[in-house]
DNA sequence: ACCCTCACTTGAACGCGTTCAAGTCATGAC
DNA sequence: GTCATGACTTGAACGCGTTCAAGTGAGGGT
């Protein structure tokens, strides 16, 4: 449960690397430093991370000061920027889990059926299990991702490995189901990106919802995806070519682009 | 230019009549007080909130500290925190003002024309021009508005006022169009507010869109409002029955109770 | 004339995120 | 051994949004 250090494996890539994304402004410093050089560092770094998650849940991101983060965990204020230059950077650690664990679930939860609402359906409902512990504080976090400038945005920040992870996952919830040879090889290619925007307007959706257990945006789940199935499969008819062409038109122009993908040509 | 007293006409409802959005957390204070009791009074929160925005063009949301805000105006910090309870809700009076220069520069261009493709591309490429000497500080306002918490909220806050003002306009771009009266009278209803869902996804569009005068997102518009007409109109075959009436469902069930209406049963 | 009320105003002070000059300490070179 | 290097650590200090106890002063009741 708190072995945040497991996390690493994924949010490793995350350092400063890359050029940043066009005429953002002022250099911003990323997450941490290139590369750590020691055992202890590591430690370090880990520990203050996990105590920061711990104290999110607890108290909320907001009530949570970098203070306590550096008291509780034993080190000092100026240690805690030594390893994250801000306090929205602890978020990173938490994001990157919460998808890896998310997959996971989601994988073993639709191993067993081909139907692709079903299949699509249980991504999505695996998506709020997983999340679940985390409403509340989720909304403070989701007012950070939603700032262009933030690298934590999904949109924005194109070499982020959480997306790619997630977009994989919607990539074999399609792939697994019976409707996936039936379909356009063009839009198989898309398609998984589309379905991990459907993700991001349920969690959307779910930040706002204030029902008990968020049933409000399960029952959105349970309602929309035979929907959305539905409509995926009548573009295999003739008549909709015109539509579906407008639509893949619209998707690669302008949504693969903004994600940080190069259109398909 | 800066005449933002002019703003009160529109932003006068905002004040704390209603019941909290739910059980939202601690007690939170809106923008201001209840009622103005003097003209002296009025006349200093419109110098602060004109020198606020005055500000914000100049340096920017988050370069614009509160005792600047102050300084500049003449007043004192604590003043400014009589009038306008946080930072934020300086930007309320912003939110509203460009909502109401949004709607009328929209019915005055849109006037000349039947068509509803046409109607709807004015209507958003109207809201475009209206917002482009803000891009750049709109996207701190867009964090603030991502917050669930945030009366600022474009979702929660049900007695947005500015809101009602977009909402009210999209449906005059479809009453106003050759398609009004081939519809369903209960889809008429319905879509002025996914209309106005429109505007919001072309909103975060816009706000992550870092090419010269947001050329991308007018692409986008042009390209999007002739498909979402094809759409609509398609809706009127019988073929599209049952998809059509589950989108309505959807609409009905999810996302007009969100943000803040009633089922039209 | 007195004083009470209350809308309005003040600025010092608080707690926060963040920065930075000044350390500490293990490692490797000589 | 000793000394330089540089990763790692420190905590006081800065600037910010926000709060609040303490005013100020115009209007009206007596």
């Amino acid at each position: 449960m708190d072995d945040l250090a497991a996390t690493n494996g994924t949010s490793a890539a995350n350092d400063g690397t890359g050029t940043d994304g066009g005429a953002a402004g002022p250099a911003e410093a990323r997450g941490s430093r290139a590369q750590p050089k020691t055992d202890k560092s590591e430690q370090t770094r880990a520990l203050i991370l996990e105590t920061a998650m711990r104290l999110f849940q607890e108290r909320g991101y907001e009530k949570t000061t970098m203070r306590a983060i550096a008291t509780e965990a034993g080190v000092s204020v100026g240690n805690a920027y030594y390893y994250f230059s801000a306090k929205e950077f602890l978020i990173q650690g938490f994001y990157d889990r919460m998808t890896y664990d998310h997959a996971a679930d989601a994988r073993a939860r639709m191993a067993h059926t081909r139907d692709f609402a079903e299949r699509l359906e249980i991504a999505l409902t695996s998506w709020l299990d997983t999340a679940a512990p985390y409403h509340e504080f989720a909304a403070q976090f989701f007012r950070t991702a939603a700032d262009p400038n933030s690298s934590l945005s999904p949109f924005s920040n194109e070499s982020h490995p959480a997306r790619a992870t997630a977009v994989e996952l919607f990539r074999e919830v399609l792939q697994g189901s019976e409707l996936a040879p039936k379909l356009d090889a063009e839009l198989v290619e898309l398609l998984p990106d589309v379905l991990w925007l459907h993700l991001m307007v349920v969690v959307l959706y779910w930040v706002f919802d204030r029902t008990e257990d968020t049933e409000r945006t399960r029952e959105f789940v349970r309602r929309s995806t035979p929907m959305a199935a539905r409509v995926i499969n009548l573009s295999r008819y003739r008549v909709f070519r015109p539509i579906v062409r407008d639509a893949k038109g619209l998707i690669q122009d302008f949504i693969l682009p903004t994600i940080g993908k190069t259109a398909v040509k």
